[in-house]
DNA sequence: GCCAACGTTGGC
DNA sequence: GCCAACGTTGGC
């Protein structure tokens, strides 16, 4: 099993808006960046599981917890015209940009903040503390799961 | 709004 | 293939 990070401006697309999802599920959509792309198609099985992170807003932090329920494939906003996501030198014939679906495991009462991970020890090399880090998609090593999921409080119920 | 960091683009 | 210019990201 391999551990994720997902980042997701929750303007755009938050954790309360996947538990509106029918399934509490969603095609991870938009992914415009060729090694977040290559972690999708070569790193994410189904049952990986990945932390929600919320990035550019007032506190930004990991928020729950999702899990990969298919595996990569073609994301289609990359052949829709009307999308923000299209991309024009893409055909379906030969797609350049890949989703995964995932399903909503866990919301937390409260996320853990940005800064607390950084006043970690145990995650100093964790890709999303990383200086200049703008990665959509980052791996999370089991170790770093373990530490993420022993500063955590109380949890709300799935 | 600022700015550092980074990826992509395109001219050569 | 180089690299300057540009656009985007994201914390503050």
């Amino acid at each position: 099993v391999n551990h994720w990070l997902l980042k997701s401006e929750p303007d755009v697309f938050s954790i309360a808006d996947l538990a509106r999802r029918p399934g509490r599920s969603t095609g991870w959509e938009g992914v415009r960046n060729y090694q977040a792309r290559n972690f999708m198609r070569d790193g994410m099985t189904v049952g990986d599981p990945a932390f929600f992170y919320h990035s550019s807003c007032p506190v930004p932090g990991i928020y729950g917890v999702v899990e990969v329920s298919r595996g990569a494939h073609p994301d289609p906003t990359q052949f829709d015209p009307t999308s923000d996501y299209h991309d024009p030198k893409s055909t379906p014939e030969a797609p350049r940009w890949v989703q995964v679906a995932v399903t909503l495991v866990d919301i937390w009462d409260e996320p853990l903040s940005l800064t607390t991970l950084r006043d970690t020890p145990a995650l100093r090399d964790m890709a999303i503390l990383q200086r200049g880090n703008r990665l959509s998609i980052t791996p999370v090593t089991a170790a770093e799961w373990r530490a993420v999921l022993a500063l955590r409080g109380r949890r709300t119920g799935r």
